[in-house]
DNA sequence: CTCGGTGTCCCGCTCTGCGGGACATCGAGG
DNA sequence: CCTCGATGTCCCGCAGAGCGGGACACCGAG
């Protein structure tokens, strides 16, 4: 099926656009995702012409996305002419994950985690190549390690990434591998298809995953998946710590 | 400037739907947003045919249109072949409230004002038609009238809406008057352009909005515009309770 | 005043992507 | 077993959407 689509490419046209296609095209709505992704890299609002240097896009391509993007409030502009993310966004995803309902379900049971252990606890679900976090309870600690709700870390070098991989099917870890990008966060960081498919295997056997310093240096998480009642992974939790404090 | 953008629309073609189009036009890019939209409102997972069904499409399209969506992540689908919002967008829904960065800003300012009240307060932003909640604190009681954060209500019937309506400029307050549907949630709702004008003018006047049981009978909110360095409205807040409560 | 930089808008030609429809697949029912 | 209907996926030709060139207006700087 993957193969078919790729097959799919039929004529390579011109494109000489590095985009990320696979087949299924519709350029404009690609365009203005595009567009979304830029402006969520900025931290600042961008012109127009930011905006269009950026994609090399020309300029009536890009206003014209800019417009259709604005009336739907996906994205706002600024008194300055200038673009940044909507807050129909916020609104989209919240709805998003209240869709899941994840969070409630799961709650109780994470605050008793959260407990026990007195150290930072992460919930996350998979999304393509990246986990995404939805929910943590930090420690009344001076210092903790933790990400913030609502961003995403690559799967392969966290604890609850590699948690939730390892248990789907001998396809879905195929193709999500091959999607992926392997860059070297610090020493430790798995970089190759082999190396994670074999710890992928340990992770099977155990039950759980670790993350030994591979996203940042000392910290050390571990991380455990979550099932639904067809016994499905549907997320995952994590308890992060240095690496000081994190051992048996 | 918007006449002549209404000007643009030159040729009605067939167009027989009732798509609330403005100028300028990306057909599969409209079509995709209606597609999040129509997926926001169910709360069930939606198969391709029910899609189609709801926005009256041809089975082609809604696939290509969901497939493109599925890739970035915007939706994702079930095992069983169904779609429902995806977690992107509450990345980036989250980057976009952060962009704004109001609620860090804002946030010690807002817990004094809940002490004092001992009501539920909320912080809010307007998004064309709506004010969109971002940030709430509710009291220690037993009962309390509060909305969900990432929800949205109308403009006319919310105290923050009126509140930030009132000080924008001649022309916003047209336009936006322009564009909203104006439906009556209670006896006491607002319901035209020149009660709503009326009201505005009060609002100035007295520097605070109220909404009495305009959109749930039972109901107060007093509502304030928040101002920035340059005397613009960014965000609003609103003290809310029971109408047995609130009178002074 | 010019000049470079903005954003907006128009228009013709090209090639995207629409929609009809073929094709698989599944499940229910006989 | 086959039939039937409903599903999702995929192909292909034609038509019209939308791309990009470019005119235009509007700054602010020099």
């Amino acid at each position: 099926m993957t193969a078919s689509l790729s097959n799919a490419f039929s004529v390579p046209t011109s494109e000489t656009r590095a985009k990320p296609k696979g087949a299924y095209q519709l350029h404009s709505l690609d365009r203005a995702i595009s567009v979304l992704e830029v402006l969520r890299e900025s931290d600042v609002p961008l012109s127009l012409a930011e905006i269009c240097q950026r994609m090399n896009l020309h300029k009536s391509t890009a206003h014209r996305s800019l417009m259709v993007l604005e009336r739907s409030a996906l994205i706002e502009r600024t008194q300055e002419n200038r673009f940044r993310l909507g807050l129909k966004l916020y609104e989209l995803g919240n709805r998003a994950v209240e869709q899941i309902d994840l969070r409630t379900r799961i709650h109780p049971f994470f605050r008793r985690l959260s407990g026990q252990v007195g150290e930072t606890v992460h919930l996350s679900m998979l999304q393509k190549t990246s986990i995404v976090y939805l929910d943590k309870i930090e420690p009344n600690r001076r210092v903790c390690m933790s990400s913030k709700i609502g961003t995403s870390n690559p799967v392969y070098c966290t604890a609850m990434g590699k948690a939730m991989l390892a248990f789907q099917s001998e396809q879905i870890i195929e193709e999500t591998i091959a999607k992926m990008h392997f860059a070297r966060y610090t020493p430790k960081t798995l970089y190759s298809r082999e190396t994670l498919l074999k710890y992928l295997e340990r992770v099977r056997r155990r039950g759980y995953a670790i993350d030994d310093e591979e996203i940042e240096l000392g910290t050390r998480c571990i991380g455990a998946p979550i099932f639904d009642e067809g016994h499905r992974v549907i997320a995952a939790v994590s308890v992060s710590g240095s690496s000081s404090r994190i051992t048996a």
